[in-house]
DNA sequence: GCTATAATTCGATGTGTGGCGAAATATAGG
DNA sequence: CCTATATTTCGCCACACATCGAATTATAGC
């Protein structure tokens, strides 16, 4: 039962469940889902470690940067629903599309145009922190 | 992305699950949920309330009880996943099982029976409204 | 109509949670 | 070793929420 709580108060959040979506078909770095969420580091740092203790998420640490990704979906049966559950009922929804896209470009994008697209999208200056972290093939 | 949002939320609440989980088999009336749950009136309704505007539960009201139901799976295929999702992983909890027999006593045993119970269990005073509703064959 | 009871609404209260910035920690690169 | 950067931890604040009791509403039975 506890587990089961710790799970569904993970997902009760709307930006932890972006980035449960995000993760559906690559890890992250904590930087890259910081510039898709526009949220401050110690905000996704916390969210993280919610989805983490939940058992939903992994992480591994690369030099400078801590990988997120999706636990291992096989390890844990209730885990293992919770995400064919969520998947399948967020996978089409406007917003998680408008951030697989939105995440694109911050995966394609050096840091200079990063920067300038958060000035022009969010009209105030990018966080601390949003250079790219390198990708998994770096 | 708002309903799912309401769902998990709803679902984000050991009493509501449990409530949820008791109503499987059977509708039940708020006072019944009460005395399963061991909550004031005012606590249980509001319980219900949130699970109905989430969509997962039902009420109808019959002279002064209002009995809830789960919702018509069929109707909206988020709630009939949400619902199976949380039976299929709660079903064995020692938890849940230990309601469902509780539920049972309290459905079968009169009044009188019912705040023995109560006072021997609890060490304390039933709270108002402990009567029982009479069952859907009545 | 009056009373008793089931349920909801309302107001108060303590606790939990999302958010931030600042400080601390870890690591890469000079 | 020193600096820059990625992340986490910590302290704080605003807000949401679980819970209760009291007041209110609705209904059944006298």
């Amino acid at each position: 039962m506890q587990q089961f709580l710790d799970i569904v108060r993970a997902l009760a959040d709307e930006n932890r469940l972006r980035a449960l979506l995000a993760l559906k078909d690559r890890e992250l770095c904590v930087c890259q889902i910081m510039a898709m969420l526009c949220l401050a580091p110690s905000t996704v740092s916390k969210h993280m470690t919610v989805l983490k203790q939940a058992g939903l998420v992994d992480s591994v640490k690369r030099g400078r940067w801590v990988y997120y990704r999706l636990s291992d979906r096989a390890a844990n049966p209730d885990v293992a629903r919770a995400l064919e559950w969520v998947f399948g009922s967020l996978q089409e929804e406007a917003r998680i599309k408008d951030d697989a896209s939105r995440l694109c470009c911050i995966l394609c994008m050096t840091p200079e145009e990063l920067f300038k697209k958060l000035v022009m999208d969010e009209g105030q200056g990018p966080r601390s922190g949003v250079a790219l972290a390198p990708g998994p093939g770096e």
